[in-house]
DNA sequence: AACTTGACGAGGG
DNA sequence: CCCCTCGCCAAGT
């Protein structure tokens, strides 16, 4: 399981080309979905070397807030391209997770799933 | 091999 | 809210 493995790196980036405009997904949602394997710090790792094609500015952290963007870029150019998309952030620089974060189709779990699986990590 | 550093996350103060 | 501590996993020194 190596985060410079082409496959492994692969299936963040699918997923996270299927993030529609104007919404955003969080590193640890991704890595519980793509299970086995990914974690929180693996999928930020694989999103630090993104290129071509993959929207990155819709993938935050779970405060709902921006990290400290890309190293040689300003901070505020993740909050500024999501705004475009129609996020909104408030005077603290978070969004409503509730409101923007979005789910593949057909992914869905409750609580206790939810709950089980972050510890299995 | 030991130690530090992250585009992370949760819990507590 | 902000800040700190821990747990986490991989890279770079």
């Amino acid at each position: 399981m190596n985060v410079n493995d082409k496959e492994y790196r692969e299936r963040v980036y699918g997923l996270v080309r299927q993030i529609p405009s104007g919404r955003v997904m969080t590193y640890g949602q991704i890595a519980i979905i793509l299970g086995e394997g990914y974690t929180a710090r693996t999928v930020g790792y694989v999103m630090h070397g993104s290129d071509d094609g993959v929207p990155w500015q819709r993938v935050i952290n779970s405060k709902g807030k921006c990290s400290t963007g890309r190293l040689t870029m300003p901070v505020n150019m993740q909050q500024g391209m999501l705004e475009q998309e129609g996020v909104v952030f408030s005077k603290s620089g978070k969004c409503d997770l509730n409101e923007f974060q979005w789910w593949p189709e057909g992914f869905e779990l409750d609580e206790s799933e939810q709950v089980s699986l972050f510890d299995k990590n």
